[in-house]
DNA sequence: CCTTTAAGATACGTTGCGTTTCCTATCGAA
DNA sequence: TTCGATAGGAAACGCAACGTATCTTAAAGG
């Protein structure tokens, strides 16, 4: 036997038309990605995602979150500064990753489908960056590099959201003189202000 | 005769479906924008349209064009902070008017189409709003409320992106709190921080 | 082993796409 | 005023993907 005529079930199938959905994202994009497509490439049938998602959008929020990396470590490269840039970068080569395109197109289609707006919000909330931001400013803080200063959530958001609009404005990858700028002209000065208290 | 069977040409049958794309748009938003029904709303029909306008995107990106008021006076409301709040809220107004659902399903399609990638960033980038910060700040500074501070292109197309970024990911309309932690958590603590040099 | 569940294949009607074809109103030059 | 070039309007096209319905049959479980 060459083909393993098998039928899956379940979990099994369900991996494997997440795997397809995100096969498919990075070879044609949302704004292409068709269900046709995805269950092909599944070695499926469209009845079948229909079955478990409303939509594209559904799909792709469902293939984006498997896909999330866990946090790594965070760092402490001795300055604020260099921790930030750091930091930074870090978004915006995730953000390069997985298409701002997608971001976009997945956005764009969130207002037809409130769960999944919900369900990005949250995500992207509750990114354990946030905890990653506030490490960085302790260590600086615990250096003397900068007095104690409380991060509001608009501040913890600010990162992620600059870097997706710039992103989406000027298409992927984002410049490494983007990134110092939005360090050295935005958010640091932003800390340096919060500190003044 | 009840029938005006005239047969518009050029500019005035240009603004006939520039403005049909616009109420299109109130009604039903970008996504579900069709140029058919463009085309019927403005009376004509769709090789009129394709022979102007290569895509939705183009189309919707003039007519946005067209309608975009000119630059009403700057404020000097006798603080820095509410100028900045008049500011933000005035960028988070028209935000909600002409729906972030159309600029969130532009800006996807606008991967498909770099032109209008183009013609988009440049249109935000050379914003009068950027004019209107600086004047903001000026009258600030001369007020003798913050020392004298330059302001970099990252700190100047801040406050669009940050409305834009709330009123993607909630929807608009930008509440109120969100609007004066804009100011209070950010932008005021930003300039402050930029002034300490 | 026998019943229940759901996978997979196929086909369906629908919608909007972007294009082509054809006819004729409008415009400008002669 | 006439005539030829230009471009508007109407209709129809083939195409692609939508989302659904139908049917057969493999898998799972008691």
């Amino acid at each position: 036997m060459t083909e393993t005529k098998t039928r899956r079930r379940g979990e099994r199938l369900e991996q494997a038309i997440l795997d397809a959905t995100w096969a498919e994202l990075a070879e044609v994009g949302y704004t292409a990605l068709t269900i046709e497509a995805v269950a092909k490439r599944a070695g499926t049938s469209k009845p079948v995602i229909y079955r478990r998602w409303q939509s594209r959008a559904h799909l792709v929020v469902s293939a984006w979150v498997r896909q999330q990396p866990q946090e790594s470590g965070t760092p402490d490269l001795g300055s604020l500064r260099a921790d930030l840039v750091w930091l930074f970068t870090r978004v915006a080569d995730r953000m390069a990753g997985m298409m701002s395109e997608t971001i976009a197109g997945v956005m764009a289609d969130a207002f037809k489908h409130p769960e999944v707006q919900t369900l990005l919000r949250d995500r992207l909330d509750s990114a354990p960056l946030t905890g990653v931001i506030r490490h960085v400013v302790d260590n600086a803080v615990a250096r003397g590099e900068l007095r104690p200063v409380e991060l509001p959530r608009m501040v913890l958001r600010l990162p992620l959201d600059l870097v997706r609009a710039v992103a989406v404005f000027y298409g992927p990858p984002v410049p490494d003189e983007m990134v110092e700028s939005m360090v050295d002209d935005v958010y640091l000065p932003l800390l340096k202000g919060l500190a003044l208290d």
